[in-house]
DNA sequence: AGGCGAGCTTACGTTCACGTAAGCTAAGTC
DNA sequence: GACTTAGCTTACGTGAACGTAAGCTCGCCT
């Protein structure tokens, strides 16, 4: 049996996904659990597909912009099924219009937040380079080498 | 005492600020115990001042593009007083700019998941036309009067 | 034969951002 | 003078999204 590196038949494991994707085991079978990703088994072992693949990519895209993750549920059903009656689909219609107007202002915050970093960044630059400009352009962990501490999550990154 | 309304000397209630931002006292009290907002009191109650205000619509505009509190705390202190400890500030500069990074990459996401909605919208359309095209311009209410459940919570509007 | 690493399940713990209920005060109001 | 309204504090509850620990199997290696 030819593996066919590359191909879009080629499989993954889940420690796979997750170095590529930088989450962790726990998560992809969270996700599984919530119906988001069914990976085919090979006896207990999850075996995922280039579609599973994708299917995480969406999530975790999804999530990045702040989705729930039921609501991102119900657009990849969506890619699945394609409909499911009439109703649920208009119901669905609705809620992703809505998604689409509160993404696309949530794209405005953005832009602000991203002014007041800005700002606050130069109010940093100016007191420093008065005071210790050796540190400017010093990244993180230069400075304060951390680690996560225990329960400690990456947000929003 | 005349009040001046309209004035930057203008104070505001609890409830005022709720209903201008649409939030909870709950959650203004909640941001208060972290140290977000600072308001005067008039013996027992919350007297808000025009800067607390401003405060406060920063709080939400970082929470809807999703920093934490915390970090949203560290960003309002820094307007409140330019310095701190030179390494601190050193080490806020690079928290910042690893925010600014972080913020413009999720509005590549955003960008990203409104095309996805919008295709997934164009599918529902697609099938909505050829079924009930007369669901096909009802905002969400009109289909499904819905009603907040216990705990259930508004996220990223 | 023993041990390691990857994966699995079950189940309880944890952080965040509040919700919610109980019980209080003080100001207006019928 | 009872009632409503707005506010307060304290404290426990909650939903989402995992973390973490315990204890199992399986294949591989030496």
């Amino acid at each position: 049996m030819p593996t066919e590196l590359r191909s879009p038949t080629r499989t993954f494991t889940i420690r796979q996904l997750c170095q590529e994707f930088d989450c962790t085991p726990r998560a992809l079978r969270f996700y599984e659990d919530k119906g988001l990703i069914s990976p085919e088994r090979d006896g207990m072992n999850r075996v995922y597909s280039y579609k599973d693949r994708a299917r995480l990519q969406l999530i975790l895209r999804g999530k990045r912009v702040g989705l729930a993750l039921s609501e991102i549920g119900e657009i990849l059903d969506l890619y699945e099924l394609g409909d499911g009656g009439a109703t649920q689909n208009a119901i669905s219609l609705a809620k992703f219009r809505d998604r689409i107007q509160a993404l696309e202002s949530q794209r405005l915050d953005i832009d602000l937040a991203v002014d007041v970093l800005k700002e606050s960044c130069s109010r940093l630059e100016d007191q420093l380079r008065r005071t210790r400009p050796e540190l400017l352009e010093q990244p993180v962990e230069a400075i304060r080498p951390r680690r996560l501490r225990p329960g400690e999550m990456r947000r929003a990154s």
